[in-house]
DNA sequence: CGAATAATTGACCGAAATCAATACGGGTGG
DNA sequence: CCACCCGTATTGATTTCGGTCAATTATTCG
């Protein structure tokens, strides 16, 4: 049913950021706002750059992508969302955007019109903040996926990612800290790190060779967190998780903030 | 005068953006809200990452700068701020931050403590709207960054970035469209474009010799803007500007959507 | 089962990093 | 006012990482 959808992917918002996360009242008021769920198929764009819209789209289920195209045909992947991201409410307030939006498989949203939004934000100071807070996490990302792009190496680039997403998915309870799917090509993947498909795989053969990780037919299987992280030079602070979730992420006992030094 | 200086860079603030410039009674607001200015020194840090802070400052006069440092020393620049910019706005809902922020020349900022801006949102939702909006440019920015170091090699990435500051600077009146004084050694440069000092030097060399534009001495003398826009692959949507400016920075004469194609 | 898409591997190339030496320039103090 | 110095910029020689081109091999899916 559309309406349990909605409740499992509005339960994902925000889970596990200490302080934003949403109240029962919250919950339910955002509930009540959504006026549509939609269903795509992989590969299809749901917003393209430049175009007018009057909704922002909240994914229940699946993975969506935001990609800059330039002229000469180089295109980046400068978001991947997962299910509980409000994908595209930066449409809300920039009325357009400078990217598309589009499936990375078949996915399920939760439509929302941007009258609704402003009925929320005229009247729910302490929820817009939450929202708000929700697009400062996406601007966090892209920066550190700048710095990603300019100081790591290749190899380095592809841990990081892939102990970003682990993080991430552990937050909504996807991954159990080891292994989860990534419906993701090797190509997409290179669009993400900024590399080429055929050195994405060089990268995920050596991160087999060296007992880090394993990625084969859209599977990742961590082998060794810490190791991987180190790698990766991966430091959740700013998926600002509850810290349980931060620690266990980068491979060390939750509980504690680390070894000592 | 204080006083003085937070109108000048109070009416710096959203400038040229269509829809979302202040209107005067939200200016009367803002600048009423502002707890105190202070004055900062080149190389000062701001706001230290992962530091609570309680407040947000907006840039006055100078440039500032957002940097992400890695455990090994490298680091990037992820964001440039001018004049009339909400710098670290982040701040008020995310708490704390994820890089540091500081001065890169001396600078005057106005501060405002986060309970002024609580008190903003809750009794003036288009405002907040407005500042919400000015974030969601900053994450606009960093997506364009992305792209850059991602797709771009080293010149373009340089032009890119120049074109870019042009715009930017143009929208605020402090660049005619073709001069503008840029004070970041060649090491910031390439702190900011993911190169080497070195090859920097080697990339402006080049768009000397190309013509296309002169930076020496902290100063950038664009010589063909249609030229530098065109090396670049700078589009200048992503910046939210009014037409006129838009066009205008890219080198066509404002007016026209540009040459028929 | 077969076609199309994705992944792998090798040979070669090129853009930018690195290492290193030198020149410039602007501020300070003699 | 000049001389000195330190940070910045320039230029060259060499190396390296990742891209490109190309040929196979796996997978997936209709």
């Amino acid at each position: 049913m559309q309406h349990k959808n909605v409740i499992e992917g509005l339960e994902l918002l925000l889970r596990n950021r200490d302080h934003f996360q949403l109240r029962p009242d919250e919950f339910e008021l955002l509930r009540e706002s959504v006026c549509e769920v939609r269903e795509l198929s992989r590969g299809q764009v749901a917003v393209r750059q430049g175009e007018e819209v009057q909704i922002s789209t909240l994914l229940l289920q699946g993975m969506m992508t935001r990609k800059v195209d330039g002229r000469d045909g180089r295109r980046h992947l400068v978001a991947v969302h997962f299910p509980g991201e409000f994908v595209d409410l930066h449409a809300y307030t920039l009325k357009h955007l400078d990217h598309d939006v589009a499936a990375l498989t078949n996915v399920k949203i939760a439509v929302f019109r941007h009258e609704q939004l402003m009925k929320i934000q005229a009247d729910h100071p302490a929820l817009t903040r939450r929202l708000w807070f929700s697009t400062l996490l996406d601007a966090a990302l892209h920066r550190q996926w700048v710095y990603r792009l300019s100081c790591l190496d290749a190899a380095s680039r592809v841990a990081h990612f892939i102990c970003e997403t682990n993080a991430r998915l552990m937050a909504i309870g996807v991954s159990g800290g080891r292994k989860f799917g990534l419906p993701m090509t090797q190509s997409e993947i290179g669009e993400v790190c900024g590399l080429t498909n055929v050195h994405v795989s060089r990268v995920l053969r050596r991160l087999r060779d060296l007992k880090l990780c394993d990625v084969s037919r859209s599977v990742v299987d961590i082998l060794d967190l810490r190791g991987l992280a180190e790698l990766g030079q991966f430091q959740p602070d700013y998926l600002y998780l509850r810290s349980a979730i931060a620690t266990a992420s980068m491979g060390q006992a939750p509980g504690r903030a680390g070894p000592g030094k």
